[in-house]
DNA sequence: TCTGGGGTCCTAGGACCC
DNA sequence: TCTGGGGTCCTAGGACCC
């Protein structure tokens, strides 16, 4: 009842009456929290989660942030730690995630008039018309709700403004005593949070303006709210403003609704070096056909496609070599067949004999809405045509498992192939996916 | 010798996020 | 031997125009 209370108190300017609240929601370590779901003898033991070819920790649980595994860490110096203290160690399984991820999303969309899914982990509600009501209750309504529902621990921070409601959830996720929900609704209790935050933990603050602000004395977010506004304004420009008014209490940033993509980009690491021209070739072919699926997804069509290839920036004792060609699509499209050609062409006009290649990608931008297509008198293409083709591979790829149908120049070679040698498997979607999984792994190409 | 001023558009790079 | 991937926004400076 404490927070009705202050709610009532007119000296606090924040959280009063009627006043908008925002609440932000995420998942607990997200990764390593839903292979466990499916495999709860992982409950109290360490876990982490790799990135693409197993190459960093991109998760961690409880139990192994206590081992002193870092985040980012490359897998191959943690080899020790893994084995001696038995951490589980598990390759990124993004079809399991997501689909967890969307059973959080919609058990929270009950809770409040309007969500914002702001990472695959993490939603913003926005608490309006919540006159009266005991946050403390409602916020372990939710917590308990999503976990009962999805098996997924969550912590939830509420405030004035999200940047604080960012802050209450860091809270809300370390103290247990709060119970997986912490919230700011007076000037006291936003005081005592910001001198206990860290200037580097502010949403908004990275590593450089961080160390910079530390520079200037600045520690926590605290002596950042006490500088003035046209101090901030100098050192760290507009967006330094806006986190500043936030922690202050006066929103800045709205709830935003889902707008389609600026900028699509397949990239990846191959599992081997490559040195030819054809390996990559089916690389690049696979990414450019996945930016057009995802171009297909959101009714988009692309205009700009740029593909770049490099070697490993970290074996400094070999020949480098980065680059990247940018190229205007004669029409707006998305379709596989054509976005894969142009990529190819542009692959074949940066690509140079003599180097160890580690990583290509494609990228797809200035994207414009799919509107009915316009007669270009140079344009050869029968387009109703191919959109035809395209939307009987998605719809084929959508029944049966990813990648049943492609394009041929995609091929079967599969050098380039990420590593993912300890992908669990994928509990949560349909059989043949999980078929797929095990023929990857287990048959000879 | 002395060499305007204002506007727009584009791009590269920097900073941040998860 | 082995170091991820996918985004956004802002700013400064150059090119160009009148």
């Amino acid at each position: 009842m404490e927070n009705i209370e202050t709610n009532t108190n007119i000296s606090s300017p924040l959280g009063a009456r009627g006043s908008l609240m925002f609440g932000l929601l995420d998942c607990n370590n997200f990764y390593a929290s839903c292979e466990r779901v499916f495999n709860p003898s992982l409950n109290g033991k360490p876990v982490v989660v790799l990135s693409n070819n197993d190459g960093c920790v991109i998760a961690r649980s409880v139990e192994a942030k206590v081992l002193g595994i870092p985040m980012g860490e490359p897998a191959y110096k943690l080899k020790e730690l893994i084995e001696t203290n038995q951490v589980h160690v598990f390759s990124s399984n993004y079809v399991l995630y997501g689909d967890m991820s969307h059973r959080v999303m919609n058990t929270i969309a009950l809770f409040a008039p309007e969500m914002e899914i702001y990472s695959i982990d993490e939603a913003f509600l926005l608490l309006k018309g919540f006159e009266n009501i005991d946050f403390k209750v409602f916020g372990e309504n939710v917590v308990n709700t999503v976990t009962r529902n999805t098996g997924i621990p969550v912590s939830l921070g509420i405030a004035p403004t999200k940047t604080l409601a960012k802050v209450a959830n860091k809270f809300a996720k370390k103290y247990k005593a709060y119970k997986g929900v912490c919230f700011i609704d007076s000037d006291e209790k936003r005081e005592k949070a910001l001198k206990l935050t860290e200037i580097g933990d502010v949403w908004g603050i990275g590593r450089r303006y961080s160390k910079k602000l530390q520079y200037y004395s600045v520690n926590t977010a605290w002596d950042f709210t006490q500088r003035t506004k046209s101090w901030v304004r100098q050192t760290m420009g507009v967006v330094g403003e806006r986190t500043w008014m936030e922690l202050r209490g006066t929103p800045c940033f709205e709830m935003e609704s889902p707008k389609s993509k600026k900028s699509i980009c397949t990239s990846r690491s191959f599992g081997e070096k490559l040195t030819e021209l054809a390996p990559i070739s089916e690389a690049v072919a696979n990414f450019a056909a996945s930016c057009a699926e995802k171009l297909r997804k959101q009714h988009s069509y692309g205009c700009v496609l740029t593909v770049f290839i490099h070697t490993n920036p970290h074996a400094t004792n070999q020949p480098q070599y980065y680059n990247q060609t940018v190229m205007q699509l004669s029409v707006p499209t998305n379709d596989s067949t054509e976005l894969i050609n142009v990529a190819l062409r542009g692959l074949s006009s940066i690509f140079k004999e003599g180097y160890r290649y580690k990583k290509a990608g494609v990228i797809v931008s200035e994207i414009v809405p799919e509107r009915p297509l316009q007669g270009d008198l140079f344009d050869v293409r029968n387009r109703e045509k191919y959109n035809k083709v395209m939307s009987v591979m998605d719809s084929l790829n959508d029944s049966y498992g990813k990648q049943k149908v492609k394009i041929a120049s995609q091929g079967f070679d599969r050098k380039w192939k990420l590593k993912n040698e300890k992908l669990s498997p994928c509990y949560t979607t349909n059989l043949s996916d999980i078929l797929e999984v095990i023929a990857d792994e287990e048959l000879p190409v």
